[in-house]
RNA sequence: GUGGCCGUAGCUCAUCAGGUAGAGCACCGGAUUGUGGCUCCGGAGGUGGGGGGUUCGAGACCCCUCGGCCACCCCA
């Protein structure tokens, strides 16, 4: 006995019952994105490892112990992509995007060695927008506006909060990342294993700890927004203004940081409560020295990426306790009896399918007695059966079987199906 | 990488002092040899995740391993 071959943990296969989701959501994504002026970029899977090791950071998790990376066949190590802003931003250098401001938006799979859990997996979707060539905080507000609008139109606008922070330029982060270690290297026994580890390699992290005690123990700390460089402080201010003024509330939540290094002064985060740990759906920030440190000329800019399965796990678990639409897989099921009347029947609806290329057709295929043909066509949801016989091939009709309503059964000549089908279904 | 829970039919789950498995749904067929849904009858489908051990005998007990879920770490 052979072995099944399985997918790769945490990669999985999005199966007929969830791809409606996807599909709405993308259609909405699109839509919008489209409404801003942002451009859809299409961007490699793969790329050259030390693209990520230098953006995201050499000593963040994702580069240490979360990349596919693999050498070619030439020796070259290559690395699935793990997020989307790295590429983008070798994008925009290579291709000579950054004359003028550019927005950009781009989607798709994204690749993180992690254990999987609930709203995580090894291959996850993003969808993903930046901006390039504008350093001031009014599209900062675009983006998390844009946002805003996408979970009223998805109907999640309820469910979720955003969390907003600046981190400040590097030059600040650096004067509070010593005040920080001192701090807490003065009560390290106080801190939980984990970060104590971290206060080593990534002492801001030890802000957003899980730990309660580590918590109470940050409550005396200095604070992050005490070490602004002015500039960022600015900026910040106005940016809650112009938050303010377009009516949108937020949480300021000044232990929020981000894991990836390439981020400064605004960063934020659209989290919610009903998806068990993982409950950020949506995050991003600034980062303004991440073309420049890529090779390209100095160029601010600002993105953020939501993951899509988190979103469909929302929007499926909001729809599963409100109205669940059931819509089956057609709108009409034809079925026939005997070899010549099959003939006929593929024909027929050959030519229905030209005259309505809407209507969502599904033949019989695969034999069967005709009562099991009709047992089909009624699990397949169709509002209506089409069937051939030999008295309808001898006639030249096609008996029109209602499977919903009360509605009886009536011979209709072929040239008039059409017709008879639109009205029957109310077809536009 | 760490921890907890869990792997019995396609799906959801039973059973049992350890004596080589059962239901519901789904599927196929029949009652109705050209008419689905309801009902009734019948059928197919399992090496009980895999391996080893204890035992006369293991799906049940022990060990290992693989897989799943959730959580930590971290992140979308």
């Amino acid at each position: 006995m052979v072995k099944n071959i399985r997918a790769i943990r945490g990669m999985n296969d999005i199966l007929p019952d969830e791809t409606p989701y996807w599909q709405s959501l993308e259609a909405c994504v699109r839509k919008l994105l489209r409404g801003y002026g942002y451009g859809e970029i299409r961007l490699p899977i793969v790329e050259h490892t030390e693209l990520f090791k230098r953006s995201i950071g050499e000593v963040t998790d994702i580069v240490e112990k979360e990349m596919y990376t693999f050498n070619d066949r030439n020796d070259e190590s290559l690395t699935l992509r793990p997020e989307g802003t790295a590429g983008c931003v070798r994008a925009v250098i290579q291709q000579g995007l950054l004359g003028t401001p550019r927005r950009l938006w781009y989607s798709g799979p994204m690749f993180r060695y992690e254990r999987p859990q609930k709203g995580r997996q090894r291959q996850f979707h993003q969808v993903g927008a930046e901006v390039f060539g504008i350093a001031t905080p009014d599209i900062d507000a675009e983006l998390i506006l844009l946002s805003a609008r996408l979970w009223r139109e998805l109907g999640i606008a309820d469910d979720v909060v955003l969390e907003l922070n600046s981190i400040g330029s590097g030059e600040a982060r650096a004067r509070y990342r010593a005040a920080l270690v001192d701090y807490l290297e003065a009560r390290r026994e106080r801190l939980d294993e984990d970060s104590q580890r971290r206060l080593q390699g990534n002492p801001l992290r030890i802000l957003d700890s899980k730990n309660p005690d580590t918590q109470a123990l940050l409550d005396d700390a200095p604070s992050l927004a005490d070490y602004l460089d002015d500039e960022s402080r600015a900026d910040f201010a106005r940016l809650c203004g112009l938050l303010d003024a377009a009516g949108l509330s937020y949480r300021v939540n000044p232990r929020l940081v981000r894991g990836l290094d390439y981020y400064n002064k605004t960063v934020f985060e659209w989290v919610t409560d009903r998806l068990g740990a993982q409950g950020t759906i949506c995050a991003g920030g600034r980062y303004d020295g991440l073309v420049e440190q890529l090779g390209g000329k100095s160029t601010p800019g600002i993105g953020f990426a939501m993951g899509m399965e988190r979103l469909v796990l929302l929007l499926s678990e909001l729809a599963s306790q409100g109205d669940a639409v059931e819509d089956g897989e057609a709108d009409l099921y034809a079925v026939s009896v005997g070899e010549e009347a099959a003939a006929v029947a593929l024909a027929a609806v050959e030519r229905l399918r030209d005259a309505l290329p809407d209507c969502r057709i599904v033949q019989h295929a695969g034999g069967g007695s005709f009562k099991s043909q009709m047992k089909k066509a009624d699990k397949s949801g169709a509002r209506l059966a089409l069937i051939w016989g030999e008295d309808e091939v001898r006639a030249g009709t096609c008996a029109v079987k209602s499977l919903r309503d009360p509605g009886g059964q009536e011979s209709v000549a072929l040239g008039e199906l059409p017709e008879r089908i639109r009205a029957a279904l109310a077809w536009r």
